[in-house]
DNA sequence: TTAGGTGCAAATTCTTTGCACCCTG
DNA sequence: CAGGGTGCAAAGAATTTGCACCTAA
């Protein structure tokens, strides 16, 4: 579940070179903030990161971590789980089928692919639970983004293409 | 983009049947509410079921259709994209790796296949734009969901196992 | 030194809940 | 006609923002 002390070392290497590279300051809150998520195979909310983080910087406020995640979320050093900066999503098609996921305005598609319906659980994925359905999420960018003069971008309130 | 007609009345029987063994009344709201989900292959969010829901419905409010969409969850009559009820989570593990997921409660565990890292890009995901990665989300019931005495099912507020 | 970063507090946005009235079964 | 379902309004939870002070480069 917790990341090897080895590869903690490495991502806060990284973090630092990407961090000089786009001219950004490493500051101390930003380093405690990304090693509490290069740490922990665990997914954290901003909450989680948050309250961890306070044993190293306890006068860290909870602002600062939602910013400093989404920042690193840009310098891709962190990845959201599904659609980011979304509100909940729902989906009447309980056939098997996959998503597309535009990662920078969060459209999503369903695709179906009898190749991947066929492909067997991998047994990697048994040990948590029973596996009910694999699903695969391609994600990437969607046209409408990937044409910079019809940029969608992470439409933040009211609705882009649902 | 649109359900054809067919499959839209398909899954409205569908719908009468689940909820008449389930007992659950069948109202003009619950039925046009499950119709604009039914209807459209965009997953949409709350707000705009609501909005949609509107035109047919013009009394309708915000909040039945939340307890509606959750309700028809319950029935398994839609699905939620992603872990549901649940924040935004973070990820810094960046290597190519896979989630098992818990519809129950959110649990979510990196896990790897080489076989799946191998996976040629369905061409039917190509278009709608350009893929980066395929990650496969393994849906099923965790571990502690699965024992009836320790059941986690759903943690609202604060946090479960993350 | 100084622009970028932080903490605080207040604002927003999304979602849920309590309660009195309504309508399905 | 009884109990579940709905609409309203208000509460609650999650996330973002404005601003004055602080600090990494």
């Amino acid at each position: 579940m917790n990341v090897r002390p080895e590869n903690v070392e490495r991502r806060m290497e990284h973090f630092l070179q990407v961090c000089r590279d786009a001219g950004v300051r490493v500051t101390h809150q930003r380093m405690e903030i990304f090693r509490e998520v290069a740490q922990t195979g665990e997914h954290p909310d901003a909450e989680t990161v948050f309250r961890r983080a306070k044993r190293r910087l306890p006068t860290v406020s909870l602002d600062t971590v939602y910013r400093t995640l989404w920042l690193l979320n840009e310098l891709d050093l962190v990845r959201t789980l599904g659609p980011f900066r979304e509100r909940t999503r729902f989906d009447a098609n309980l056939e098997g089928h996959h998503h597309f996921v535009c990662t920078r305005c969060g459209l999503t598609r369903d695709f179906e692919s009898r190749d991947l319906d066929a492909f067997p659980v991998p047994p990697a994925a048994k040990r948590f639970g029973r596996v009910q359905a694999i699903q695969i999420e391609a994600r990437g960018t969607c046209r409408q983004c990937a044409t910079p003069s019809l940029k969608r971008n992470r439409p933040r309130k009211k609705e882009g293409a649902r």
